[in-house]
DNA sequence: CATAAATATTTCAAATTTGAATTATTTAAG
DNA sequence: CTTAAATAATTCAAATTTGAAATATTTATG
């Protein structure tokens, strides 16, 4: 995209920026999800089933929050992994509002098979950049969303 | 992600990486995309609209390949700006299989209305990092994405 | 205790996206 | 020239995603 120059330098810089960060993530995500579907889920279920493996037990609330999709998709997405036999709804007794999700015991095997093979292709598509750069990018791509969703966009500075 | 030490130190950085890149880009989207719904665009007809603008007409696959969308999306969208009067459709002479898209008059009144606002406000958002830091995400992206499109995860080199 | 406000999930309709099949055209090979 | 393969765009059905409205429950206020 030739915005050289065409807005300042700043929004320039921001633009070029924005751009390439879209279009590696794009690309990494599809490069991932044909690995997914080898496994015979869809993005969200494997991220949903990733999320209860590696953290337990949560709400549907906070399965949203942490892979960032709406509650009305993540009530499908978990009544898919569900009709799979994959994780059981648990109603809580504190708060019988709210739905605990876990994985049952055929998704603990599921995630334990699956995730460890997740793990090294993602490492193999990632290899294409040095440890220390993807550190980098890291650490860069993580002061940026975390700044982003703690309201940063509201301090509006004209400049 | 607790994951650290779980897969790996290789698998443990790609997978941290992954996920504060993803993070980072879905955030990011998505103020992006209030930012353009405010223009009454959708965000594929926003990238279409910026393509045209910046770099003149091109048949609908350049388009896809430039979005990374699929093809019958891409027409969807384009007969979306159609119907708005933003865009047309003119049959290449040399090739009648390709169909150039190329904004019309009021396309790029729109172009030029909105897109130096919109630069603004992406320059604002990102704005959380400094420009030294934009720069250095930025190149590292582009290593990763261009290298994933070229195919490199090809490359099964079993650590 | 009763009411109002807030929270968690689900349901539903509309919009988006993909991938496969189809149509039209061009290029290559015999 | 004719046929086959390749390419560009479109159409279509299925799956995904969102946001708004509905339901159920809890918390706060009087």
């Amino acid at each position: 995209m030739k915005t050289t120059k065409q807005y300042g330098k700043k929004a320039d810089t921001a633009l070029s920026m924005w751009v390439k960060l879209a279009r590696a993530a794009t690309t990494f995500g599809q490069l991932t999800n044909e690995n997914i579907r080898s496994f015979g889920l869809t993005q969200p279920q494997f991220g949903a089933l990733e999320c209860l493996g590696h953290l337990g037990a949560m709400p549907i609330g906070e399965l949203c929050k942490r892979q960032l999709v709406s509650g009305g998709n993540m009530t499908v997405v978990v009544d898919n992994l569900e009709k799979e036999g994959l994780v059981e709804r648990l109603h809580s007794k504190e708060d019988r509002r709210t739905i605990l999700v876990q994985l049952t015991a055929k998704g603990q095997k599921l995630f334990k098979a699956i995730f460890e093979e997740h793990a090294q292709f993602v490492a193999r598509v990632a290899s294409v950049l040095t440890e220390k750069e993807q550190n980098e990018l890291g650490r860069l791509a993580k002061k940026l969303g975390i700044s982003l969703k703690s309201g940063c966009p509201k301090n509006f500075e004209e400049d």
